[in-house]
RNA sequence: GACUUGGUAGCUCAGCUGGUAGAGCAUCACACUUUUAAUGUGAGGGUCCUGGGUUCGAACCCCAGCCAAGUCACCA
């Protein structure tokens, strides 16, 4: 392994430490009773502490340095001083341990009191500290000025995702992302809970994959011998459980969808869905806008959330648009009662790009989305959506070519989609059938037919509405993130490509020359490996970088040898 | 999948027309008892993403590839 000085230095501190008698690795809990935010919170001068973290920086003037420790909730400074440290005559504990052998990013664990300093700055005077954990690889702390101006952040996105606990560590801003997308779950928890909904878990591992239109990833079963697809949606089985009975069941739920990635789409991104019975759609369109007012004020504290240039306002109620009158609205066109071959025609007029893979109701979701999804920055409800877009949706009660269906549109984007739920098992057979029909015809992300489903259905399912919400998305609203992987605390990447260490042709072939010839003058051997400039440079560099060779200058010239 | 941009020290970045690879911070050494981007002096640190090519000579030019970001296409 190839180590950089600053690692190398810091392995022969861990060296020095351990022959020292101080392990930089101590089993023992660390008693703090403190965290640097209860400090600020209720500074007492004098008072006694116990607190651990990281060390962050360093500030070190002699017999006395100042320091800062940051810990899960923040940073607080601390100051060493030799002989509040070391009272007695041996100062090793200052001098050698505190200067020499600690480092930025080292948890220690400190025991002092606190005090503030000239400045007013609030500080933990150090009376004792035991290093808790040495670190082997240099931090990239930020520093910042006066004036707030960040210098040398970490932010190579690359690197940040790759290695995403350096990023938390020095990026209290990124850290606080994934504290807000926790606060987003619990409070939709809490608001379902509330209302007495119950939260299930249903299978990722399942042989059919249904509830979406969507390509799985599969897998396969041994002991079964039979393939599974890892869950692109978990609609199909939450219905089973209102079938059985449950009046409102819940489950975040992890999907999977074997697509392309970009910076909306991750691989493996997290839904909510919710399922009430003896609701309809109207209803959850109420339930929906509580439930973001909601969820918004839980994780920002207010009703408004900036994303890019927009305010958004989620406060309820959101405007209801159907479908049909808001392509009227973009276009002008009424696309009610229109054949196929008449949407077709205006699509293409429209200079939008369709094929005759599509059925009607492809094409209006082409034109929608082409024309209309991305006029709707205020959380608004698209409601009424064709029937043959949507194989798991009720018939809509006054129109029988629409379905009771809606979907929540944000800065133009959906961020939910909810239904008054099919519950006919004749129809639902029928549209599973009409799905079938597209698959033929070369839609590859029509659905399968899943035939327990409709067992389900055929025993009975109460009139049910239910909800699903892209909570990736959601949180990047919430927090003013453009990209999914901002949200996710690993999103998904292409593995590191491992670094080549066994020898190429060319360095194997010098090598045997020099285990022939022993140390021998550099430009010798260069002559005898026949070798370009180029490459004879990129050899000797590759065998002195491995440390197999090593070249050494005297008054005599260059020479080359084995290590 | 297409296009654009980028990949240089631990971090952030500069590097002219192709001519010995640079800065700040970090690291190391010395000084320094209330600093806060501490300061002063000195030192060390490089697979210039990888592999080819052109050239006397490549971080730089050419070709191929890898990785990422962005835009578009596809897609919830």
């Amino acid at each position: 392994m190839q180590l950089s000085e600053q690692e190398i230095v810091r392995r022969e501190k861990l060296a020095k430490l351990r022959e020292m008698g101080i392990d930089p690795y101590p089993a023992a809990l660390y008693p703090v009773d403190h965290s640097t935010k209860q400090i600020k919170a209720d500074f007492k001068e004098g008072k006694k502490v116990n607190i651990a973290g990281r060390l962050t920086s360093r500030r070190i003037q002699g017999k006395a340095s100042f320091a800062e420790v940051q810990d899960s909730e923040g940073r607080i400074q601390v100051y060493f001083n030799r002989d509040e440290i070391c009272t007695g005559d041996d100062k090793t504990l200052y001098n050698e341990v505190y200067k020499k052998l600690l480092d930025i990013g080292d948890i220690i664990g400190i025991e002092g009191e606190l005090f503030k300093t000239q400045v007013g700055e609030m500080t933990v005077k150090v009376t004792n500290f035991t290093l808790l954990t040495k670190t082997l690889r240099p931090l990239p702390f930020a520093k910042t000025d006066a004036d707030g101006k960040v210098y040398d952040k970490f932010d190579d996105a690359e690197q940040r995702y790759r290695q995403r606990y350096v990023d938390l560590v020095v990026n209290p801003d990124v850290k606080n992302v994934f504290v807000k997308r926790t606060k987003l779950f619990n409070a939709m928890r809490e608001f379902f809970n509330s209302r007495e909904y119950f939260e299930v878990e249903t299978p990722i591992l399942q042989p059919i994959p249904g509830g979406a239109a969507a390509k799985p990833f599969i897998t396969h079963h041994n002991s079964l011998d039979i393939p599974l697809y890892m869950r692109i949606a978990n609609e199909l089985y939450l219905k089973r459980l209102i079938v059985g009975g449950f009046d409102g069941v819940y489950e975040f739920s992890k999907n999977f969808r074997n697509e392309g990635m970009d910076r909306t789409h991750n691989p493996e991104f997290t839904a909510m869905e919710i399922y009430v019975a003896y609701k309809d759609y109207n209803w959850m369109m109420d339930f929906t806008e509580q439930l973001l007012e909601h969820c918004a004020v839980a994780v920002n504290g207010t009703t408004q959330s900036t994303f890019g240039d927009h305010t958004i306002e989620w406060k309820a109620p959101y405007p209801r648009v159907t479908m049909t009158d808001a392509i009227k609205q973009f276009t002008g066109f009424d696309i009610t009662g229109k054949s196929e071959e008449e949407l077709y025609a205006f699509a293409k007029a429209e200079g939008i790009e369709v094929d005759n893979t599509m059925g009607k109701g492809k094409l209006i979701d082409e034109i929608f989305g082409e024309k209309c999804e991305g006029n709707f920055i205020q959380p608004t409800f698209i409601t009424d959506y064709p029937k043959e877009m949507s194989p798991l949706t009720k018939e809509h009660r006054d129109h029988p070519e629409l379905t009771e269906r809606f979907e929540l549109m944000v800065c133009g984007k959906e961020i939910a989609n909810a239904y008054s739920e099919l519950n006919d098992p004749i129809d639902q057979r029928e549209r599973f059938e009409a799905q079938l029909a597209l698959a033929d015809r070369g839609d590859d992300e029509a659905m399968f037919i899943d035939q327990d489903f409709l067992r389900a259905l055929e025993y009975g399912m109460p009139p049910t509405s239910g909800l699903g919400i892209g909570m990736d998305r959601l949180i990047m609203f919430l927090t003013n993130n453009p990209s999914i992987q901002e949200v996710l605390f690993f999103p998904q990447m292409r593995p590191e490509k491992k670094l080549n260490v066994d020898l190429n042709d060319d360095e194997k072939m010098v090598y045997e020359l020099l285990k022939k010839s022993g140390k021998v003058e550099l430009n010798a051997l260069k002559s005898d490996s026949g070798l370009s400039n180029k490459k004879w440079d990129k050899t000797v560099k590759g065998l002195t970088g491995k440390k197999v060779a090593k070249v050494e200058k005297t008054d005599d010239g260059l020479f080359i040898d084995l290590v």
